[in-house]
DNA sequence: GTGAAAGCGCTAACAC
DNA sequence: GTGTTAGCGCTTTCAC
């Protein structure tokens, strides 16, 4: 059915050895047993087959993304940089969603365990540290986007203390002093560093920090609106506010704009992932920008180098973020 | 390093067949061997090497999908979808972002040529009738979502020509006469399709077909204000207008905001896909949705069948779509 | 510069 | 019910 190495090797008559050779360019074949070579690969259309090479090589060259949602744009820009990076070095990237479902989670990272990928970067993970730790001392991964405390593993990430202070610093530098919060219950270690900077950040310009103007909810948009509700229903409202994600932002607008409020000027608010929604709403959206294809490079060059070391790198690596003002926000 | 099978039959006391009897369920297998067999797996922490099952049995049990862009809300259904019928008959699916450019393609279509994954399914693609042809002679490959004209491969889509029907019709019914077209130049045949289905609904009502009330751009946003401006700068202007794509219809509907008219009063603007933004877009946009995760499990159902049988099913499938009005259309 | 042959980890045909 | 063994397609050592 199905032409095979030693099909070309009859044909062009020589070895398979040397058919090898010249699949892998590797030296020591002359010129014309080379010619000759790809003349009869080209003739029978022959294509080596990867699941004997990988078996014998006991590699792929194959890295998995794991990604908990295909919805947010963020990580079509990540994994674009990634496999950027990736094809450069000769390896290929796949992508599986797993949907915040850690049984298909578990399912997915089975390419891992079944030796189908060399390595595997999970945007987000449901797993514990204790899991990833035990994970990474078998395999190799890495965390991008989303750390998890305590996990040792190679974590490429913004520093979301920090954007989370830079977010609120901008709100203040524009006159804001009544600045509310909406964030994430939950585990979402990225949410809780954002809010820690919202806090350090108010903290630092003399401004008290109100339960009142604090929420906690889920990542569903819904939520943010929610929240606008709540703040508005108090007596002493908020100027801005500063919503973990641009999806929560975006709910927050909507209910503020039902309301009759113009956004940008009655109430500012700010984003966080400058998401494409971002540009596409009316009004243009406020946010802290992630440096995705950049993350998205340098994981994959960390984790390509772990893949060929014997001493791993396990570190968190912070790259810089960037706050967008545009249209939401305005000053007081 | 990593243990085998070898290993597990070994310290098991048993043979190798027999510990992949019991690996595969195979019958045969005393109780009392797979207990013990069980059991050394799992105080090896042994996991199965695809990488020789996959080589042995001449399939992966993996089916490649290929997206042109990660942006789309759509796709991530789509393959929701097909990731939970694919699951349950014991394949899995991975993804891969082409971004539109044909080298990346092709360089993904290789994991189908190397023998890596055994089908592909393409959530549109820039390969040509003839190429797609000549590679469904020797691979398992469909299509979904977008069809290219001339292409024997195995299709699921929607009917696009009687979806822009619908969508015209829609407008029609709600009094509007003077209906314009956000559509798309080049070779998408999705969208002249649902171009042709416009036309045939105005003159099914007796409406005069325009000129001057059909735009022919990209799919780049920008392009949906720029259809908008034109029209408004007519001297008479439509009342409504149809967008072959939510996200043009988005940037029409900003770009109406923008000279100060209500969308949904004013003018009436319909788009297509039903993305998630419709519903965070103010006004909520209408639309006309496509049944995204039906779409996935269909194209995957079909694609196995084709796996797993010698006569080809090649045929272009037409799944039912649904007009949904929101906010963003009115009465005239 | 080239070929013979071993072997990667697994399944399945065959023998018992 | 179980074991032996050939072989999937490839790379690579070793010999020449």
């Amino acid at each position: 059915m199905s032409v095979t190495i030693k099909d070309v090797a009859r044909e062009a008559g020589v070895s398979v050895a040397t058919v090898s050779r010249v699949l892998n360019g590797s030296a020591n074949v002359s010129e014309a047993s080379s010619r000759l070579v790809n003349e009869t690969i080209k003739k029978l259309g022959y294509s080596p087959n990867f699941l004997g090479r990988n078996l014998r090589k006991r590699e792929t060259n194959v890295i998995l993304v794991i990604m908990p949602s295909s919805e947010h744009s963020l990580y079509g820009t990540i994994i674009t940089g990634m496999q950027d990076y990736a094809n450069k070095l000769g390896y290929d990237i796949i992508s599986a969603v797993s949907n915040s479902a850690s049984y298909i989670e578990t399912r997915q990272m089975n390419m891992l365990f079944n030796r189908t990928v060399d390595g595997a970067v999970m945007l987000g993970t449901s797993l514990s540290a204790e899991e990833l730790n035990e994970l990474a001392e078998n395999y190799n991964i890495a965390l991008c986007c989303e750390g998890v405390e305590g996990a040792n593993v190679l974590t490429v990430a913004v520093d979301d203390e920090q954007a989370g202070y830079d977010a609120a610093k901008a709100l203040i530098s524009l006159g804001h002093r009544k600045i509310a919060l909406i964030s994430v219950d939950s585990a979402v270690v990225s949410s809780r560093k954002r809010e820690n900077g919202y806090i350090r950040a108010l903290k630092d310009a003399g401004i008290e920090v109100r339960d009142e103007y604090i929420w906690h909810g889920t990542y569903l948009a819904h939520n943010g609106g929610d929240a606008m509700e709540h703040f508005m229903s108090l007596d002493d409202k908020p100027t801005a506010v500063f919503a973990v994600s641009d999806l929560l932002a975006v709910a927050a607008c909507k209910k503020a704009q039902s309301m009759g409020l113009t956004v940008g000027k009655d109430i500012s608010v700010m984003g966080f992932d400058n998401i494409s929604l971002c540009d596409m709403f009316t009004p243009s959206l406020s946010t802290v920008s992630q440096p995705c294809r950049k993350m998205g490079e340098f994981v994959i060059r960390k984790l390509i180098e772990n893949l060929t070391t014997a001493n791993k790198d396990n570190k968190y690596y912070a790259l810089g973020h960037e706050v967008i003002l545009r249209e939401s926000t305005g000053k007081i």
